[in-house]
DNA sequence: CGGTCGCGTCAAGAAAACGTAAAGGCGGAA
DNA sequence: TTCCGCCTTTACGTTTTCTTGACGCGACCG
């Protein structure tokens, strides 16, 4: 039987402090995920939902900082930056794009893991409410597991981050760009075609009759709405 | 007009740092009040109530440390420690005890700044989304949702791009022209016929009694007017 | 009274957006 | 290597939305 640990992504380029973070979060109990760049990084975050983000500044890829707004647009899980940058500068554009904490590197385990503990304490009290039920559907935002009338079912990665993207903000409106941005990434802004696909793929998994579909509703020009039928 | 500020208190002994925040903190437009010790740094706590308390461990009537002990006993408000001591026992000490951040004197005044507004950002209760109500309608922007009692409406994009236009300018007339030139862009400044049949449809979905229009209101020979009938 | 003008309504067809199925490609697992 | 799952892409039928034209009503004026 899986307990349930609560998930750190590291996001870094080098391998040694990748193994460094990993091993220090391990000891403590964490299970870690790692990404090597700012892309894998967004991926991996939309997937397994960490409650928690170590960011490297310095990526090979893109900007850390980018990482955070983009994250930012759909996640609010706290995020510690490490950087080798220790100008105020940088400190500043960090924490304003929306980072909790700043470390400039080199840092001990010991400070970084009472860090990381500071943001979760912040964390704990909403963390129960992890499973979303509506109507026959199911679904455990911390195992990644959707059930239908109890049975599980299997969600691609895509189909994944669309119904959890739709469902943190129920009966609003998210336009195709917002949902290209989230699950496909930045430069996908035209595809709106993928969408259209990969939602009928969906509502033939959650919906009861994927033709009269009851929670995925379509907003014909804009995008898509999520309702809470019960 | 005495408007709600954000409070910030500051338990410090020496009294230039003292004023150092205090400056950062004012410039900022947060409201700042002072404490040289842990005994009177209490006090304060508990008559100010503040949402935020930027705290220096080395004070002469007691232990930092001890403070946010007592803190947090009944407040969960963050804290941010300032400390001449950069050891890794310390910060760990003092994150663990319940404190928020631990900044290395010296320090820079931007960088203390955007680390406040860090840990206020998470303390904002979700900011009420801006919705605009008038009698039975309520339109979220930022969401993109129209409701006529409780109800969900769905209107078509420019449908909603016309209510949204007049609403955005209560009990003004628009003219035809004006309208055009938003819902449909520039170049459509004869077609009023447009605006006729897409309002009918509008006040067929909003209206109580689409003959009978208490907000969508026309203005003959000039345009139209949305007033916020209660 | 008859004519014109502006507006509201309706409905048919055009255009745009959407849903669905199915084929090809790519990468990982066996 | 082959197989399999997933994503992409193409093609085509369907639905929604928009445009367009026709008609009725009331106000106003000659």
């Amino acid at each position: 039987m899986s307990e349930i640990r609560t998930h750190v992504l590291i996001v870094e380029d080098e391998a040694d402090i990748r193994r460094f973070v990993r091993m220090a979060l391990e000891s403590e109990g964490y299970e870690a995920f790692e990404a090597d760049g700012v892309k894998r990084g967004l991926i991996e975050a939309g997937t397994r939902r960490p409650d928690l983000v170590v960011l490297d500044l310095g990526l090979p890829d893109g900007d850390g900082v980018d990482f955070i707004r983009d994250l930012r647009s759909w996640s609010s899980c706290p995020v510690i930056v490490l950087s080798a940058r220790s100008s105020e500068t940088d400190k500043v554009a960090a924490l304003d794009a929306g980072a909790d904490d700043y470390l400039v590197k080199p840092f001990g385990a010991g400070e970084l893991m009472a860090r990381v503990r500071a943001q979760l304490r912040r964390q704990l009290p909403q963390a129960a409410s992890a499973q979303v039920r509506f109507g026959e559907i199911c679904i455990d935002l911390a195992h990644r597991v959707v059930e239908r009338d109890g049975q599980p079912m299997h969600l691609t990665p895509i189909e994944y981050r669309l119904l959890t993207y739709l469902v943190a903000q129920p009966n609003r409106v998210i336009t195709h760009r917002q949902l290209l941005n989230v699950v496909w990434g930045p430069g996908h802004a035209e595809d709106t075609h993928y969408v259209r696909v990969h939602m009928a793929n969906l509502r033939k998994k959650i919906e009861v009759d994927a033709s009269m579909p009851k929670h995925l509703i379509t907003e014909a020009g804009i995008g898509y709405r999520f309702v809470v039928g019960g």
